[in-house]
DNA sequence: TATGTAAGGACGGTTGCCTAACAAATGTGA
DNA sequence: TCACATTTGTTAGGCAACCGTCCTTACATA
């Protein structure tokens, strides 16, 4: 045996698993207490400290420090009479911090609002970005960032973003081509323009995010499926967004659906139509927004109903192996409610439950989202409450 | 605002992130170290702490801890000559410790091996299992890996099973129908009866952990589709595990793959076949190991190439859906290769590509296992590696 | 009124990292 | 040839953050 590496390993080791400092535990502890008041309301350090297993001198200490930070608040005693020392309750002060966030989902307009920690929506603001490319889209949209961080009446906690296009967890856009931007530092470009912590995600993944902060999800993963002008995906698995190899998780869009070789029973579907992306058949060709009206248009309401179930079964069809393969618990849709949420969305669960394994398609769910259409913007304050306090 | 929740969260706080103590942190580098040495080989402190982040005195420290453990040794001082003093290389003792690894993939003999830390084989043994269900299968499991860690001339870090069935992370088999356990906490039962740390997973699991460890594994994610009797798949992303909600991630077995619906080109697969999970047209009726024997069975090659053909176009169309959602750069086949790699694998590969948009079908990977037979053992290891070590 | 229980704070101890400084071993250039 | 720069690995001192233990406070109950 010498001295040489012991195999042939061509791998080099990859998620360099940074190191931990003293200080990384600290505020990781400080993210648990945050997360336990984020979810369930205010506490007791002596509840914190037994649901986070640190001992209560520890939380204590964290507790003060939060309390200078003015993140939370005292609460008073609690009112139930239980034998000890009554606790005094400690809640996290949603009313002292807000979030911006800005949805770039739309082509015409960029939409952003001010939020209040717990995700409902303050004040709202838009700008025009129709045309609006490169420099000038980056322009438009500090902007209208700064417009909405002077409407806040709190201290801003940070800024949040959800683009359509790839971008990396560091927020750098790989490519958006509606906006023209390719390796741009969008989140480095506005933190350093607004002098507030900022955190961009492609829009499909906020939407999976906020799904999950805010919505009625139940299990560890979710997936979120946008129906749009085109068609978005965002997956969560044990409470993290999962990004892919080269940051293109998601892209369901534009796996094919139609394949004339696979349907002809009586081609109810019709022929596998042109996709923007060159090829045929997508399942956006048939289950984007403006592909669903075509196909329903001016029909009878029967007729309209069997088509729309049509597309539904496709849907159904392209979920199963990824339903099956990640054991996902529940995918839930957005979108147009009168186009998804009928038979197209009963075809697509019947179809899913038909062709996977019962274990799987027993337990699985597929639903409507349970956020209205702020869905995208409570997500984009989910990156922030995640970036800068830990909480999911 | 009252000092009631803030929102109307319904979900409890899940992952319950556990708490981080100093020690945990003393691990975590360790774990970092250990993992320099084994994927790079022997190394001198300074090289380490460059590698980590760590200061050269903390690397000090923790190389002396492995020194005294005995799971590293000093190797003399580098050849090259550079300015300054010469480095003391220092690297992992892969003669010293073995792995005790055991596959329980088939159904008539359980196979085991004694392995160096590097993946090679020392010693093998293999006992009868063919009938044993409930406790006299896990007696069984347990006389060879009493046998194993005796034939062993080193000391044993720990033993690992690949198993088939749904196992939880902490190695409780949930269902492995082919053995009869049910909710057996396998790993704590032989980790009691062994005086030794074992791991148990689902055998294609610890197929794809052994992939991404041992073979050529490009990116941070990979699945390893394992076709022998039936089908199973493990997934690998960012160099961890995927267990899905119910730890039942990976089924793509029963998935269906051949519907009477869709398929009327000249009806090439036949009607959809009955399948033992009492549906039919499953992933498993087409691509197991039987059932492609059966379709070849007596076919001129050319006959044959095309029936294969047709089954690897069935996989790409599912594994399309997979691959997109996941960016996932590669999936990797086990099985017997003179059914695999050829024209079925062609057929997969292409339809895949075809399937996906280009960012995916451009980059995707579709290839058969770099590791032999083997690989189901050293993936075993790996869950060893990995628990003992934090090495993956 | 006495007792038990629970909450929260104060004090000391341990772990494990960092910075700074230093000794040893080598190459480099005047 | 010799001083100096460079790199390695070690020693010493200090800081951050945790834990366990003990204490006071404040209530419920018998």
């Amino acid at each position: 045996m010498t001295a040489d590496a012991p195999h042939a390993l061509r791998r080099p080791p990859l998620r360099p698993t940074r190191k931990v400092l003293p200080e990384h535990t600290r505020a990781h502890h400080r993210s648990m207490v945050l997360q336990h008041l984020f979810h369930s309301g205010p506490r007791s350090r002596a509840d914190l400290a037994r649901a986070t297993g640190l001992t209560r001198v520890t939380v204590s200490d964290l507790v003060s420090s939060l309390l200078t930070e003015g993140l939370v608040s005292e609460l008073g005693v609690r009112a139930e009479g239980r034998v000890g020392k009554p606790a005094t309750l400690v809640g996290l002060r949603t009313d002292a911090f807000s979030i911006v966030a800005v949805d770039l989902a739309d082509d015409e307009r960029m939409h952003g609002a001010v939020l209040e920690l717990s995700g409902t929506v303050r004040e709202r603001r838009s700008a025009q970005v129709q045309g609006l490319t490169g420099a000038a889209a980056v322009e438009a949209l500090t902007s209208l960032c700064r417009e909405l961080a002077g409407a806040s009446p709190l201290p801003v906690l940070g800024v949040g973003v959800g683009s359509p296009g790839v971008i990396t967890p560091d927020g750098c856009v790989v490519q958006a081509p509606n906006r023209g931007w390719y390796d741009l530092p969008l989140a480095a470009r506005l933190t350093e323009e607004l002098g507030l912590p900022v955190h961009v995600a492609n829009d499909a993944n906020t939407a999976a995010l906020g799904e999950f902060t805010y919505g009625d999800a139940t299990g560890g993963g979710l997936m979120v499926l946008t129906v749009g002008g085109g068609v978005g995906a965002g997956i969560v698995l044990d409470g993290v967004l999962v990004h892919g190899d080269s940051h293109a998780a998601g892209e369901l869009g534009h796996v094919t659906a139609v394949d004339e070789r696979d349907d002809v029973d009586g081609a109810p579907l019709g022929r596998p139509a042109p996709c923007a992306c060159g090829r045929t058949g997508c399942l956006e060709t048939v289950l984007s927004v403006p592909a669903i009206r075509r196909r329903v248009e001016g029909l009878t309401p029967d007729d309209a109903a069997a088509a729309l179930a049509q597309v539904g079964r496709r849907l159904g069809i392209v979920l199963a192996p990824v339903v099956s393969a990640l054991n996902l618990p529940e995918v839930v849709l957005r979108g147009p409610r009168e186009l998804l949420d009928g038979p197209l969305r009963e075809a697509a669960l019947a179809a899913l439950r038909e062709r996977t394994m019962p274990v799987i398609s027993g337990t699985v769910q597929l639903r409507m989202t349970s956020l209205d259409e702020d869905g995208a913007l409570s997500g984009a304050a989910v990156l922030v409450l995640s970036g800068q306090l830990g909480v999911t």
